[in-house]
DNA sequence: TCCGAGATTGAAAACCGTTTTCATTTATAA
DNA sequence: TTATAAATGAAAACGGTTTTCAATCTCGGA
């Protein structure tokens, strides 16, 4: 429920002297209601259409505020912006169609403790990690 | 032995109709040469040393005609500039130190296997796929 | 060897997502 | 209500990448 987000946002924003404004409130709740993985000019143009004062770096620096008190996640898929998602439960990953930009999440817990150990027998410690797997889904494969 | 690298670029160069360069050659050189995975800004820096004339463009546009005809990989650690990296026999993955920038490479069989086996479980052909963990080294845990 | 079509080069400008700047507006504690 | 500090939106700056363009070079054919 969105509730408890909004809640986490507003105990973070007590906690680090910042401010609650109309924006923040309108932003997050335009992040949660958006599809998945948006950037910055998505969710941008996106609000923009209701509420047509709202600025871009506005925008951009209440992601990167979402993102710091881990309502949302900072995704790369290599198309060369930042997107964003909401830190719902469990972490995934991701399955990238390059052909039509499809994008599948799901988990595999044998491979994250394979990562353990791999950053264990090299005396690391794993802060955190990213893995994405590129190809064409069975939609495009049949249209080749 | 990087003799092979120049046969294979010179036949692609050749397959396409494009010309042979001193500036590839040198670029080529130069990259085969150098550091684990140079930026484009590295490796121009590097060259210009030797050969002020060198231009940024030229050694951009060569390593992306390096990548094409799988000589270099691009690789995309966080840090806002693509590297490049030999395709020195097998396929491998990275463990990056946030403190140092440190980065150490690894392979994991079992890892590959179980990303195929996600992917056959969705449908998916997977073409390339990227895996790396962020954390710290020994080193710096040591200097927290 | 020389020529010419077409590719390549380097410098500079354009590009594009991100970040900063700054004058103005707003939130909040007193 | 007021004072203070933070937030906002517009525009400029930034930084890596890509494009443009006139000059130069490559290489197959004469
Ligand atoms: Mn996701
Ligand atoms: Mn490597
Ligand atoms: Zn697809
Ligand atoms: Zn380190």
């Amino acid at each position: 429920m969105s509730t408890e987000q909004k809640q986490k946002f507003a105990a973070y924003i007590a906690s680090q002297g910042l401010k609650a404004t109309r924006q923040r409130e309108l932003i997050l709740e335009a992040f949660l209601a958006q599809a998945e993985h948006p950037s910055t000019e998505e969710l941008y143009l996106g609000l923009r259409k209701e509420h047509p004062g709202i600025g871009y770096a506005t925008v951009h620096r209440t992601l990167k505020l979402l993102a710091e008190c881990g309502i949302a996640t900072v995704r790369n898929f290599g198309d060369g912006a930042q997107r964003f998602e909401a830190c719902a439960g469990e972490h995934h990953d991701h399955l990238v169609c390059t052909g039509c930009g499809l994008i599948i999440e799901f988990e595999n817990l044998q491979i994250e403790k394979l990562q353990e150990q791999v950053a264990k027998s090299h005396d690391f410690t794993v802060q955190d990690h990213r893995l994405e797997l590129y190809g064409l889904c069975s939609n495009c494969r049949k249209g080749e």
